[in-house]
DNA sequence: AATGAATGAGACTTCATTCAT
DNA sequence: TATGAATGAAGTCTCATTCAT
């Protein structure tokens, strides 16, 4: 996951574990106590590195959305969208696919996300502009992408973007932190992928 | 809202002041002192009336759930469904447009469910069934009911209600929990029954 | 000491423990689970109380100079000066006496107030209005009597009355808080005022 | 300073900024985190040359007191008074100048002193030996030397010190540790000396 | 000589809950 | 029914100190 900087071996013990942990039962429900019993480390060692629970909570979620998702982002953008997709079909299921394998491989780090991001209106205020900046922007680009490509013609983008994102938060969202057992297949995926075009055609 | 049986005054306070607490910041994140204090109450009435703070959230929820909706839901499939509704597009309409005005007019109480509905585990488990038997088969039901009917057909059900409850869901959570102060217009509300009726027919 | 309003017997406990520690080990030095243990009291109960271990200093302090010093300086300044009172020098006596009973009385909490005031700067930066305003300005008033009846005169007040609140505060800071165990003697007594009225003299 | 014996840069550092915290928020308040963070050292550092947080305050007291305190006083008092110092007047007046000087060069260190002297018992009672050693019997010593030439005659020395050294204490107290921002004039210091030699000609 | 990661005891504080009134 | 004083377990956080490098 490369959080970067030289992490020592107790650091990286303590991040993993308070992602388990904030990811089954929450980061209110969570305590910084438990965590050091779960991570073999002492209390103190916690607060030596990330000051405050707050500031723990922030070291795992920031590089998670500054650093990772956008570059991952640009990834699926740039080497998928240049090269042979030639639909917003393609692009879509290309998409899908791409992202549930992410979330698939950092699930308990995308449900602490997603709680949080719920559960708690600060966050939510503090992550907002990476949001837009990232998620919204670049999909808009995408889109347009697309238009001039003569898809999706004749359609309010603004209003059906909306119903877009709607569906795409449902879908990740319930899949991967409300079911968390559940098993994505690839019939989904294209029930998916149906389901949103012919909404977005009209 | 009737929560019903001789509640005092200061019971309907203590409620009252609980959901919107609860609904601000969490139930984690709200004490009891700061419910009592708000509801002009002193703390040990909370503990007379409702013995723990779990019980408390219970006492807000449950009704909620048991009671009010269900007892909705079936005013809105009976009366709506029995009479007038010709098609699914209007059922669609139908359903949004009431649930929209439910909402809003217990967004709070909404909010606390949803967050701790994807919060607490524990809850999730406790609440799941009533789910699935209230709102799960009571649109099996209305399905098949258009299905009969001669509208939907060839589509294979639970792959196809999963995508339209995904959709509802997001919609759902993302206007009256995420973004708290969005307003819905009757544009937007069409934009959604179209958008699903689309993806829907395939 | 009457610290005014229902105080319960637990509350009264943890002031009187906490003046007991703090003028012997200083605030700082002193935790809120001693002052617990020693006041038979749950360390919970001082925090419902006051809040904060500073909350809990200033519960001792506050009133003591808000309400208790300028109601004895009254009495001292009204009582004394108004009457029998002749000379500058009955005055200084009459004020050593009497502030020395006082202290006497209350010397822990003589010993907190000076000490936290030395030892604090922001606990200075709050305390010094009331002291200006008590202490300074009464001394003036009474300065400015005995400079109509014809004693001290040609004489610079401002000036000399630094020399005075010098001397007075080494007297006892000294006598009170570091030297504990000091006994003054009325001969003593003699010995300052007329140190003092010498002085002032010049 | 002249705090001598191989000192590492360092170790000035530390002690340096030890006095520096120390005298602004007091020992107690002052953490060796706080005190590494700003001497630009390591936390471990501290504890390799000084072993513990208490050894590093004496290491800035004692040699203060010990080393350079006397050697000071007896340049004061062999310099001063061995040659042209006729009067005590004249003696007050050089200590006072002598002294006021002193300490504003080394105002922080003296602001540790008296702060740790008056907050900390088992420190006061550590220090007395010195202070009385070196301070008080010098003084004594000077009182006699004037007292031989004619001067002061017919005065209960012992009791008269204690009015001078209250005065004194007082003086420099509030001067240097209340009144951190105060300016010395040399009025002052006039009205200081006279004040005391009024006092004690009495 | 110097570092800084790690510690664990203990600090202050919060909180759900109890109970006498 | 209602109160609010009291509790003590548990929470977050601080800190002097140790030790391998």
């Amino acid at each position: 996951m490369a959080n970067s900087k030289k992490q020592t071996v107790k650091q990286q013990k303590i991040i993993q574990t308070a992602i388990e942990l904030f990811a089954e039962k929450g980061y209110a429900n969570t305590s910084t106590a438990e965590i050091a019993k779960q991570a073999e480390v002492a209390e103190g060692t916690i607060f030596k590195h990330y000051g405050t629970k707050d500031r723990l909570l922030l070291s795992i979620i920031v590089p998670y959305l500054k650093e990772i998702f956008p570059s991952m982002a640009d990834e699926v953008i740039g080497e998928i969208m240049g090269r042979n997709i030639a639909t917003f079909d393609e692009f879509l299921e290309g998409f899908f696919t791409n992202r549930i394998q992410f979330f698939n491989e950092n699930k308990e780090i995308f449900q602490v996300l997603v709680k949080e991001f719920i559960y708690n209106q600060e966050l939510r205020n503090e992550l907002f502009p990476y949001f837009s900046e990232n998620v919204l922007l670049r999909f808009g680009k995408i889109f347009d992408h697309f238009q001039e490509r003569g898809e999706l013609e004749n359609i309010p983008r603004e209003r059906v973007m909306k119903m877009l994102f709607t569906f795409i938060g449902g879908f990740f969202v319930s899949r991967f932190v409300i079911l968390t057992d559940y098993t994505i297949t690839e019939e989904e995926i294209d029930d998916a992928v149906r389901f949103v075009m012919n909404g977005l055609r009209g």
